[in-house]
DNA sequence: GCTTGACCTAGAGTATGCTCTAGCTTGTTC
DNA sequence: GAACAAGCTAGAGCATACTCTAGGTCAAGC
């Protein structure tokens, strides 16, 4: 019977194991529980911050949401979400869902962007076989390559 | 005989008409330049920067890869090679080749990061449903989903 | 009981990428 | 030639996300 978080002690680490852990720095830690990002940090006689296994799994959702473009802020309630228990379930899977559908976009504008990347790659490559500037423009190219994909 | 630009005229605009024709501001546009981003800026008898339709297409480039995640470093050593003039194709190419391979990675990495996102999602999902949690975690269904993709 | 290492708080400093202000000049229009 | 829009330079200010410093406390080993 090892219950996870509440009061229990399944693992307890100090702030230094955490960071070893997570690959994080000691500060860095510190400071995402003074910008609201961790939940259910307690403390022991001498004050000092005790986490749990349950935190590197945090801070691991953590990172991969912050990696795919949430800001700090959209973290910090998704945090306070969780601190207020079951009752947010649906909130928190609706944040979640609404970030998901945000990167999808954002996956989809960077292969758009990355159209014209290709394109002037292309162009250089010409320039560069040819001896002189090619007569069709990088801008061109692209705009063809979005009306007829892999024709 | 309206001439432009020391040499030819194919349009001349201020900072003004980019400005608007490129969605960005004054300020970001003269930013651009002390940046060194702007390549073959001219002025006109009262000091004013003169610019032609290459422009445009220029910050079109710039704004997909700052999008994508170039810095404004490595956007400065493009321009530098742009204003070398050919001789710098071979640099230039292999900037932006190695430019879309990280973009790809980017998105790989991404793509990565949303599988526990949706695992997540899917946690709630039966949380929601069942009344109370699931006891197979969202960690543990991201690496399932990892494993075997499609399954 | 003293040293050492890990931890504590508060707050300053840094990097990036803009964004805007202040004060002045120039070009155009009436 | 006066008014006014648009441009100019230099530099300050701002948002985000850390990152580190200073100065002190606590716990464990010797």
């Amino acid at each position: 019977m090892m219950d996870a978080r509440a009061t229990q002690a399944p693992s307890a680490l100090h702030i230094g194991d955490i960071a070893r852990r997570s690959g994080r720095s000691v500060h860095t830690i510190r400071w995402y529980e003074t910008q609201g990002l961790m939940p259910g940090v307690v403390r022991d006689r001498g004050r000092r911050r005790v986490y749990s296994d349950y935190h590197i799994g945090w801070l691991d959702l953590m990172e991969r949401l912050r990696l795919t473009g949430m800001s700090i802020r959209q973290l910090r309630e998704y945090t306070a979400l969780v601190k207020q228990g079951s009752a947010s379930l649906p909130k928190r899977r609706a944040l979640l869902a609404a970030h998901q559908l945000r990167v999808h976009a954002m996956i989809a504008k960077w292969t758009e962007a990355l159209t014209l990347v290709d394109a002037k790659v292309e162009f250089y490559d010409e320039w560069m076989a040819g001896g002189r500037r090619p007569t069709v423009s990088p801008q061109q190219r692209a705009r063809d390559k979005r009306s007829m994909p892999k024709a």
